[in-house]
DNA sequence: TATATATCGATATTTTAGTATCGAAAAATA
DNA sequence: TATTTTTCGATACTAAAATATCGATATATA
């Protein structure tokens, strides 16, 4: 009856935020193990790896659908794979950029996307002194032209590095040119279609979590 | 008998990290707010401009021991400076950059901490080529040096920019010189000291939300 | 001044995330 | 081959976060 004994029966339908986030750590760490020529690692192990706890890590592993073997952990080639299969489930997802300044120009110079299965296929900026140049080899367009190329390369994803004033307008743009997902870095609110998906990088709020975390540490009694 | 009426007798005592990253958002609606020269506002407004529920607003806000005014909602005036007050607790947060690579600039560039309470007082690189230059009007000096300026400037928090192979390195200097919290923006996991305070900026987790989101929502039967 | 109305905030409930416990299973060892 | 040991994963439990309900209250209106 059970045609796939290796995949968990338990394995949950929905998986969560919060183990969605720790992926990419866990995909980070298995890499560098495999690179080392090792075969199994326990839930132990991963979790002293990334400061967790053995049974978040198998709970989040059990999302991916995988089975880990009794006394010897999982396989890490299998892990790899699944969990790649999990972020990574479009292949090279197409991206679009905007906003060529400061973060736009280090975004588009940042290796790491690639290995979670971002590409970033062309950058837009209004500004003429930035158009029609590369930044990190990446074309820079002018925004007029992102329906053209949006024609041609179908980008699933936005990364938003405009100003706050000219965000929304930006935003629209790229909706209407059937992008489905929105990587927000300016601190702008933005209103986006109810087919579209919205994921805000707040700087502030990391910076807010860190001052409170440390005052917090600070005045707690005992450590 | 209650000397601080104007303070909700039930606030609780202690602020949720929920609450805490969502803060920043709205003291930015607030100060828009302001400048537009309103002085109530009710969490339903607030709600419906952040995408939040008003019952989530309400909370958040019961935590920075606000009150607010039935049929007129809460004193923005007196939100923002006990927000501020919240996140900004000890006055400008002096802060130490290290790495100034692609994102290293990005951020010393960026014109927002300021209003977050976070001055980034020194920059430091070990790439001779980098150093003893201005970086968007901050210094940049080798990483040898960061001892004595610690010395002088008393940094609460490191910014930590670098590869992935000087990372751990990097944070026990900054650690050994008095540093409380570690703003990480490598990938790397870092071991630090029970006393400080560790909060990674992981970019690929945000990616995974957004990818797997956007599948959910185009799976979705019906919006 | 009396009444209607909008909005807060306390309490209770539900949902989500994290943690504990322990039996089952497979590998290692005797 | 039998036994021991390690580690998973199912179930149960606890904690945290979000949501619902509704009475209280101050403002606006009649």
């Amino acid at each position: 009856m059970d045609s796939f004994p290796e995949i968990a029966k338990n394995s949950e339908t929905i998986i969560r935020m919060p183990t969605v986030r720790r992926l990419p750590r866990y995909l980070r760490l298995l890499i560098e193990l495999k690179s080392e020529g090792k075969d199994f690692v326990s839930s132990e192990k991963i979790a002293q790896a990334l400061d967790l706890k053995p049974i978040v890590v198998r709970k989040d592993l059990a999302f991916t659908g995988n089975c880990g073997k009794p006394r010897l952990g999982y396989s890490i080639e299998h892990l790899i794979i699944s969990i790649e299969n999990v972020i990574n489930f479009r292949g090279k997802d197409t991206a679009f950029l905007a906003g060529v300044g400061n973060l736009g120009s280090a975004l588009l110079g940042y290796k790491g996307f690639e290995k979670y299965g971002l590409n970033i296929a062309a950058a837009f900026d209004l500004d003429k002194e930035k158009v029609n140049k590369t930044v990190h080899n990446k074309d820079v367009y002018p925004l007029e032209m992102l329906p053209v190329l949006a024609a041609r390369l179908h980008p699933y994803i936005g990364i938003l590095c405009v100003p706050e004033e000219s965000a929304q307008e930006v935003v629209e743009k790229m909706v209407s040119c059937g992008i489905k997902g929105i990587w927000n870095f300016s601190n702008k609110e933005l209103k986006v279609p109810a087919d579209v998906v919205l994921q805000n990088e707040d700087l502030a709020a990391g910076l807010a979590v860190l001052s409170i975390s440390i005052d917090k540490k600070s005045k707690a009694p005992v450590q």
